[in-house]
DNA sequence: TAGTGGTCTAGACCACGAA
DNA sequence: TCGTGGTCTAGACCACTAA
């Protein structure tokens, strides 16, 4: 979308009225009517193909919905997806309170495997994360996130946020997608003393690769307890 | 999608354009040229606006890339997610030959839980197809999985295809999104024993509901074996 | 019946890329 | 210079919905 950039001086004609029914429709209620095409012709002084190229792209958008017939309506919110989801969030959406207790954040010489994931060279530095996470006060998950230092400098001087999300988000760079990988296991030791359950007990692994466009921001591998975390996706596309 | 049902009888000309040109487009190389807009009005003596219709559905789609100056393109395959893949196509990805031993293959009354999440009664007639899947040999996963037998009528005296996918396919009825719920848990005695482990290793519980539009198609429950099975995802929206 | 979105026409000028 | 896609016009008829 690099009409953006053209807006300023000679802004195209759909592009104003877009942004025009983008304004009027952002916050307003699912099922809200939009203004009709033939209103925005009159409105803007365009043909109708100049309006209906604009409300295409905000129903490709998934904001609109255009009913045959009726007119054009706030849409639902899409499925899930345009967005990757933090811990904070996730559990806001199951009703429960989520909080967080770093265990660690420092400076480290990335490893073999960190390295690769976050596609460095091994030694250069990183910033590791370590916190234990929890629901309602029971211990859910224990998170190790890996930054790659260079494109957050001073992320450790500016005082730990609450979601790691939130702060790269900040930054212009909270991941549009990622690559995750799943599996089953059982605690460790030390991961079952720090989330007060037996040794041996089942959990799920989660790794992550959080990406904006091409750019590698952040790795995180995860370790649930079974017993109160089940993980839920929306997968594919639209129909 | 409805368009397809208007297709027989008198095909709208932004359909036959689109699907004239998918044809032309599916299997070529990526990077191939499609043919360019003017060159579709004249085959088809539409108006150009109508030949950006059928175009601008097919980029949307993913399928090809217009690059101004220069004309329209066959497009590299989209990130993941377009398609939900079936564990034949996953298995065929790593480079593992699937194999699939049916153990079930029947009409069953749904029950509460099934019910619920085909959205169907207690009692309605379902399908319940259960597989032990086997990628080179060795067990990787038991699946249970349950059609809504009133949507796929004649599915069983059919004959059991090797891809479910593949089969609902050709109904039309592939699910083109879902939503999976995954955990951590133990191997019971009997899924211990089809699967060849000993009882109580780790496997990955995996439950989703493959829907085609607002339609729940299927509905599946399947547990992997942890030691075999690593769950891959792509997640979050293009950049 | 009046208004809506869906489709379609037959042109036009522009910026850009390749030759 | 010529062909490409990007934008835009000023109409038109249709099927559908709601009053």
């Amino acid at each position: 979308m690099d009409e953006l950039l053209v807006t300023e001086g000679r802004a195209l004609k759909h592009v104003q009225v877009r942004e025009y029914v983008r304004t009027l429709v952002t916050g307003a209620a699912p099922g809200s009517p939009a203004p009709s095409e033939r209103e925005l012709v009159h409105r803007f002084g365009v043909a109708r193909m100049t309006v209906r190229q604009a409300m295409d792209a905000l129903v490709v958008e998934g904001l609109l919905e255009r009913i045959p017939g009726r007119g054009t309506f706030v849409a639902r919110p899409r499925r899930a997806a345009s967005r990757l989801t933090s811990f904070t969030e996730e559990m806001a959406r199951r009703g429960l309170l989520a909080e967080s207790q770093t265990l660690l954040a420092r400076r480290e010489q990335a490893g073999p495997g960190v390295a690769r994931a976050l596609n460095l060279t091994e030694g250069d530095a990183v910033i590791h994360w370590r916190r234990l996470r929890r629901a309602d006060g029971v211990p859910m998950c224990l998170e190790d996130a890996y930054l790659n230092e260079v494109l957050i400098p001073g992320f450790l001087q500016s005082g730990m946020p609450t979601s790691l999300y939130d702060a790269l988000e900040v930054r212009g760079l909270r991941p549009t997608w990622a690559e995750d990988s799943i599996n089953a296991d059982i605690a460790s030791a030390d991961e079952a003393q720090l989330l007060e359950v037996d040794p041996g007990v089942p959990v799920l692994r989660h790794s992550r690769r959080g990406l904006v466009g091409e750019k590698i921001i952040e790795v995180s591998r995860t370790v649930y307890r079974a017993d109160r975390y089940t993980m839920w996706l929306q997968v594919g596309a639209e129909g």
